[in-house]
DNA sequence: GGCTAAGCGAGACGGTACGTCTAGTCTTGGG
DNA sequence: CCCAAGACTAGACGTACCGTCTCGCTTAGCC
């Protein structure tokens, strides 16, 4: 017989529970009370596991959030597919921006806050989070313009931030809405300039859309 | 005889001359130690201004923050005239970039991430920053819509998140150069697709740019 | 026409006026919040005088609240007249422990517990205070001594500390109440052994006071 | 080999030597500086114990400095034996007097005079000095009355108050001296008159016990 | 199968800064 | 000249977390 999660509830807890639940107490804690009001502290005593514990995996409080963002967060949002390779770029973005209105917006935000001050936290920003959604759209793009979507002398790098920059931007400065209507309006007013055979005026595109979802 | 500012060093000092000693030390020391590593208490200590007549002032230590950023910075990154309206935006983010590159930059790094943890802080950052060289933009990209250098179904605020958004997201990411050569392309990219008489394509654009900037 | 108080409320407030207002608001305010919640800051706010102003007038808190204390309570405790001597030191004591059960019982209790820690008030409640008092009380016995009803070799000083010791002690320790029939024991219980005419037991006394004041 | 307190110099402190050291500190402080010079501040940095780890154990200074006081002085001052009851009252009081006269005197007037203003430090000081002592002596009164010393109808409160009163009231209102022949005087002005079988008038006994000291 | 090494809870520790409070001084401007 | 108004320096207050540490206890894993 396996020795199993041994049914004695006074049993010391396995390493990897420890870690499911303070990365469980850290995501919804942030959630509810802020990434200000969470403390490595209060985290303990919310999960009755000793603050040692806590410091020998993570070595402070923002490398603990990260970490809580990235096991509940990091692998859901996805690349959609689609039939040509722009429109998944532009899926892509409705995605992201949808996350950015839920409570993974609420962590974002948090973290690229905190990693304004935090070389490492930045680092495991940019490495879990902002890389791998970064090199499928590149890929995403490059294979649109093999496949002639977009004109041969578009910058790849030059283009995503355009596209991104806009929601991180509006996200962080809470300067308007993050609606599916901007997005779209964002995706077409820089992506029209781009394809190889031009497009008629981003206004028309919009409406197009908008006629789509209305569907 | 006039009293004067009062040539006695043992003077009191005059509340502008309180004020404008720490706002100074405190922009200074953001830029030596950082943003965090900046207390209420070392400016106290820095001035010899006691910490209740800061305090008095400031609420806390990212309101005197803010302020030091707009004494110091505020009016100094204007809107530089050019021919074509377009090109002043183009001249614009060339010079948000280069302030981006310096002493500012680092102020609105630290800002702007303090501000994910602070409305009042965010608030006062979308007003005494963002806004007022928004609204110019704005103007310019509606002047050059009616006089025919944009297409008539642009949208405005659109557009500005695209431009600007990359800017911000290198900022803030830190996830590449805020070189001009990438402001020559971000502004490329967006504006040619928009134009009322479309150009060449954008790379083409960028190199005459950089065919001018190098004479 | 003379001057008079003036009726324009814009007029300034005349010295005395000042004082008495201070000192009423003083012992007002120590009564209803304790004398370490009043602030020199705190009667100003609640005057409308200025902190300056009561400054000019007194060196500190405890100055200002003695001379508050003199003001409203000094001359209200006198020595009440008795046929005899001896009595008339009774009814004092009981006078002062009436007094103790109520303002100027708190008066006393935080001037004496500031002046612990402070030999100038100490110096004034001494003589505002206590010397007054005690230099009736000690006249008193001595025409009792002289008069035969006390002997001859009682030490007035030493009586007298045993006498109103034992009211200052309870005010101070709260170690029992101050009530009358306390009062009657402590007169009795050391009165009735200085008498150059022994009586009977001290606490036949006690009873025999007692039916006095039932009656 | 046992463990050991640790000869190591550079281990953390135990918690009862950081209490020992800290309630040392205070009480040095308080007869060097007095009660309102000392700072729970100066005492952290006297002893180089961290000011959280004070807070941790006392919630303010009053308490830190009873707490000092009980430790050094409390168990010092008994209650010295003697032949007959009456005489070791006696001899407690001229204990008492001299312990008034050193150190203890200015750490109770400071604690008496702060209790005035803290109803949780007036308790402590009850609790753990007053009531301590009088229950001793209160036990030494019956005594003397069941066996005759003193009248059967004396009531043991009240002639407390009356003979320790005086002490109390010259330490605390700085009166007068609190010399051995003070305590004689007081003591016997006040026993003398409740002696079952009277002596001779309080002057003589005075006489008495002076011819007593001066052999 | 017993010993050892590591992980664990509990929570005290030294430290830093917070934002508040009060004291007592000083300046300004009005009457 | 005296006042009110109120800003100023100075410095202690008591709190909150930080990240480190000791302390026993428990549990695996290795011999």
């Amino acid at each position: 017989m396996p020795k199993e999660t041994n049914g004695n509830a006074q049993t010391r807890l396995r390493p990897s529970e420890i870690q499911r639940r303070v990365l469980d107490a850290a995501f919804e804690s942030v959630l509810r009370i802020g990434f200000r009001a969470v403390t490595v502290e209060s985290i303990s005593a919310e999960t009755g596991i000793a603050k040692t514990s806590i410091y020998r995996r993570w070595p402070n409080k923002a490398a603990m959030v990260m970490d809580a963002f990235v096991f509940r967060i990091g692998p859901c949002i996805g690349f959609p597919p689609s039939d040509d390779h722009i429109g998944s770029i532009r899926k892509q973005m409705l995605a992201l921006a949808k996350a950015f209105r839920g409570p993974a917006g609420t962590m974002i935000k948090a973290l690229l806050g905190e990693a304004q001050f935090d070389v490492e936290l930045a680092e495991a920003f940019r490495k879990h989070w902002l890389l791998p959604r970064r090199e499928i759209a590149i890929a995403a793009v490059h294979v649109a313009i093999n496949s002639g979507e977009l004109r041969a002398d578009v910058d790849v790098q030059v283009t995503l931030d355009a596209l991104y920059g806009g929601l991180y931007y509006r996200l962080l400065t809470g300067s308007g809405p993050l609606s599916d209507t901007y997005v779209e309006g964002l995706f077409s007013h820089v992506i029209e300039g781009l394809r190889a055979v031009p497009r008629t005026p981003v206004s028309r595109a919009v409406e197009i859309t908008q006629r789509k979802r209305s569907r």
